[in-house]
DNA sequence: ATTATGCATGAATACGTATGTATTATGCAT
DNA sequence: ATGCATAATACATACGTATTCATGCATAAT
């Protein structure tokens, strides 16, 4: 049962063909007859025969794979994947193995110059990059991969003079959308919780926005309500508490996303606050816990499955020699109480 | 900058050296002086070479790489992943990168002869087999993996006359134990909601627990109180209705999973009955979401990351010619508010 | 001085497939 | 009957690596 594995040759022998007829045959070739290539197919059923994949990539040079290359920062701990990346993760997943493609998953945290690696090795065709964590760092394999012409495409902010293709959320209009949705509810004194550096642009996209919209409803923009957070329940609870420390008046708080917003509930319950009376509280990624949090959380939905989709169709344009752009996905708001609009 | 992709004959070239001891020296070999590894690699080092996968592969029958084959039922929707497994997927990513293996992906729903591809065509050196659903239809692909021999592992239920190696939930004891806390706390008419038939063996398991428990307690079985469901909200949602047409009493229900649970709490939330005061809820997988529903649900905790790593590490094992036997994990009882537990 | 020993390397080759080129056989038009 | 296009197949080879075996060379042992 366990012998070797065939190869085209046994089938070709058992045949009376030759090896190359057999690789012909099994690929519905028209230039082997009808009867041959039945008569090959049938034996090489029999056998159990599975092309080497190996063999078939070394001499065509193509792999009908992709990588997905999940790049965290150094000294993420052994803890489960941050559910929204985890989403994307599912639906990248999918949408591959709809187009046909094996997906080959590759956790990285250190080595330089690991970005090579794949494409360069011929393991895949092509290679999808999702970085999370600090961009700074990420930047710099970007231009790397670009600068040794591997074919890949970046899940990340849209940004200028990057190099390569993205496709990335529409950070800036999505947390303008959410902040006036609070504005709008007559809130003025509204913090933001998130990281707002250069090491996270996506986080500083949604800062802007933030801005862009108290600026519109001519609000003040303090930067004291700005506190830094990473995306965890953890450093959001954090976060909360230091700007409860602080003494400054806030009446809500839009978070650079929702695993910081559930720390923010959790850190306000514990305070005797009360979600949304005293304090509004929105989030940014809608994470299947978002709806069940107390109360459940208004938030800005990433459409993952659609973000997974298009990376995938993109790449394998890109694969394909077709020319591609960078888009911004439009986000959604998707109102429940945390902001307090259900209450009016 | 997009030339051809340097081989080992180009380095060997320019350090005026032969091939092989390129190959030799990239690897560490014992029998290359120290000078010339140096010399070549750092000539590699410059021209950012690197070995090319399906030669060395081809070559060498090792791929380090395993494969993921993630099995769902024909029909599966577009949607998201369901929690739990999104969360093996996640950690078993995270091990197998630990163990220095890549990760191959792959979904599959149809084709019946799948099961030999990946092993058998030298493109993993081992799979690991996640199926959700349907036991009956994998329980023949799982045969078959192990008639052609592929090196192979699954997660889920361990059942006699299973041919392969098995990593699972204890089920039927954590079933039980969850059960129990149900019986303990005085709960006489207690659901079971959940398939419980050959189709979904974890899930009988489960079922298997939850009537032991009852007999313990001296309390009769009403299998009318046991309605199925598959593992969505949905699903926990129109049980539970089917449940309240039928006029049956009861004052508890136990979930097969906390997806049922959710919708479960939904339906009950809405025909204006108390969780837990009127009717306790237990769920079982502790998803993510489970400590966020209202109220936050009691459930069984399924150690995904000790999972993924086991499931990595004994597929290495087997690799390696090694021994090993099927597991199950112990599982426990996460006590929250929806089983009424801190009312008392 | 001669042979043995060990070390560093090169030559040859195999892994299994896919493809370009050469070779037959067949049918058809001249 | 001869030449020529066409179809079907075989032959030869390349893909890039890793390994076995053979070779040369220096040093040590006799």
């Amino acid at each position: 049962m366990k012998d070797e594995k065939p190869t085209s040759f046994d089938i070709a022998h058992l045949a009376g063909v030759s090896q190359p007829t057999v690789s012909r045959a099994l690929r519905n070739s028209p230039l082997v007859s009808e009867e041959t290539r039945e008569r090959v197919q049938a034996i090489a059923k029999k056998l159990n025969y599975q092309v080497d994949i190996n063999a078939r990539n070394l001499r065509s040079k193509e792999t009908k794979t992709l990588a997905l290359l999940l790049c965290e920062d150094p000294g993420t701990d052994d803890s489960l994947i941050n559910p929204f990346f985890l989403s994307m993760l599912g639906s990248i997943t999918r949408a591959s193995a709809k187009m046909g493609y094996d997906l080959l998953i590759s956790f990285q945290q250190q080595s330089l110059n690991w970005n090579a690696e794949y494409e360069h090795a011929n393991r895949a065709d092509g290679i999808i990059f999702l970085g999370y964590g600090d961009y700074i760092t990420y930047a710099e394999k970007i231009a790397n991969l670009d600068k040794i012409g591997a074919r890949f495409i970046t899940w990340g902010p849209v940004l200028p003079d990057q190099p390569g293709h993205f496709i990335g959320c529409d950070n800036l209009n999505s947390a303008y959308i959410a902040t006036k949705h609070l504005t709008d509810m007559g809130h003025k004194k509204i913090a933001f919780l998130g990281i707002a550096t250069e090491h996270r642009p996506e986080f500083n996209q949604r800062y802007q926005g933030y801005v862009k919209a108290l600026l519109d409803a001519k609000l003040m923009v303090n930067p004291k309500l700005q506190i830094d957070a990473d995306t965890s329940e953890e450093m959001g609870y954090e976060a909360t508490m230091e700007l409860l420390k602080s003494k400054l008046q806030f009446d809500a708080i839009f978070c650079a996303s929702d695993l910081i917003a559930i720390g923010v509930i959790n850190a306000l319950k514990e305070n005797n606050i009360r979600v949304p009376a005293e304090v509004a509280v929105v989030g940014f990624d809608n994470i299947p816990t978002a709806s069940y949090t107390n109360p459940p959380l208004t938030t800005v939905q990433q459409d993952t499955l659609l973000a997974g989709k298009l990376l995938v169709e993109n790449l394998l344009k890109l694969i394909k020699g077709e020319e591609v752009d960078s888009l911004l996905m439009p986000a959604k708001l998707i109102v429940r109480d945390s902001c307090g609009a259900h209450l009016k």
